[in-house]
This record gives C-alpha cells, sequence and structure tokens, in this order.
DNA sequence: TGCACGATGAAC
DNA sequence: TTCATCGTGCAC
C-alpha cells in the first residue's frame, strides 16, 4: 500500500481547554445539580496564579419555600443574584468574617442556590479548603465575584478529564437548625470517604 | 436609625 | 464551648 497517495491528516492538538459548564446544567432542579457538581472543577484564574479545587461536598438550597434559603427573605438587595438567571455566583459575608460561595440554579425567578462546601486541592491552592468559608479563602474569593458569570474564562466550573466513579452521602444541611422541617431534609451532598470533606 | 443574628472557624 | 465581627433585614 502506497500511503503517499492518502492525505496527511492535520495533527490532532490536545489543548488543555476547559469548558465552563453550560448554563443549562444550572437551570435544573437543584438537588440534581448540587449532585452533579460533585467531582467537578472550580476554577479560579487570579494574577497569583490559576487555583483549582475538586468540589466533594455541596448543599442546595431550593427556593423562598425553603426556610434555610436566603431567598426564603424574598427578593430584597442582597437576595437578587438567587433571583437572577443560572450559572452565576452569589457569594456573601457571613458571621462578619467569612464568604461563601453559591452557584445560582434553576430559571431565572426561583430563588435556589448550591452552596459548595469543601474542596479537593487539584492545583494552586496552598490553604485548606475544607468548610465554605476556607474554601472561599484558599480560591481568593470573596464579595467581588457576588453575581459573577460562571460562563466565563477567570472564574468557572467545568468537568473534570476523567471524573473518577464515587458513591454520594446524603445528609441535614449544617447550622440551619432554626428552619424547622427544612433542617432535617437530607439536602447537603459529599464524596463518601473523601477526606476533605467538612463534617464526615 | 438601631439592633439582633447568622448556610463559620479557631481558640480555649 | 465561646467568641470574633459586620452585612443584612426588619422593627420602630
Amino acid at each position: 500500500m502506497d500511503q503517499t497517495r492518502f492525505t496527511v491528516p492535520k495533527p490532532r492538538i490536545r489543548m488543555p481547554v476547559m469548558q465552563p459548564l453550560p448554563r443549562s446544567f444550572y437551570a435544573r432542579d437543584t438537588r440534581l445539580v448540587a449532585r452533579e457538581l460533585l467531582g467537578m472543577h472550580l476554577v479560579h484564574a487570579t494574577p497569583a496564579g490559576r487555583r483549582v479545587g475538586r468540589i466533594v461536598e455541596t448543599e442546595a438550597y431550593l427556593g423562598p419555600h425553603d426556610l434555610a434559603a436566603h431567598s426564603s427573605k424574598g427578593l430584597t438587595e442582597r437576595t437578587k443574584i438567587m433571583f437572577g438567571p443560572p450559572g452565576h455566583g452569589y457569594v456573601y459575608l457571613i458571621y462578619g468574617i467569612h464568604h461563601c460561595m453559591n452557584v445560582v440554579t434553576e430559571p431565572p425567578g426561583h430563588g435556589a442556590a448550591v452552596l459548595l462546601r469543601a474542596l479537593e486541592p487539584v492545583a494552586g491552592l496552598t490553604t485548606r479548603t475544607q468548610g465554605p468559608g476556607l474554601l472561599c479563602r484558599a480560591m481568593g474569593i470573596d464579595r467581588r465575584l457576588n453575581g459573577h458569570d460562571l460562563l466565563s474564562e477567570h472564574f468557572f466550573i467545568t468537568a473534570p478529564d476523567i471524573l473518577a466513579p464515587f458513591k454520594i452521602v446524603a445528609r441535614p444541611r449544617i447550622g440551619v437548625d432554626y428552619a424547622r422541617h427544612w433542617a432535617k431534609r437530607l439536602l447537603r451532598f459529599y464524596i463518601r470517604d473523601n477526606p476533605f470533606v467538612s463534617q464526615p
């Protein structure tokens, strides 16, 4: 066979391009998004370098009817991001000290979000990442990223090259005891046996 | 305009 | 178990 007769295919260069998850990923049932975010990579490109963490723990906040959700206060200056379009970051200060990072879910106006509680370090992370406040500190996330579109090139969530299989554990959410029966709902999800989960 | 309190983390 | 510390929402 004379191989010279065939066109030499262009070399396929596998670019390490990390595509942000599409908005349609977020515009779905919040519990589903919370579960499917497990194993995904949170990426923040800063002047100090790129920081990447594997999401290992999340909590679902379902909407205004969910007494543990900020959106249960209704549409306010603070909660307007939660009622906005999906795929945006909702970052707020808690206890005057710590930041918490959420992603808005469901169609606009729904008022739901998923709290990111813990990461497994992948790249560029030098401090602890177990717990929502530590996660934000390690990733360099603060209120300046509130309302940030996660379909951007500097701050986004992407699927890893290889999604290793894992078991998901569902538990009640942390620190929402005031939310009556909502405090008992199994809306916290984490990767079983992962050492970076905040409170196994 | 004032005040109570929280999706936490760290020290004690 | 206590405390640091302040934005937010709501009462007044």
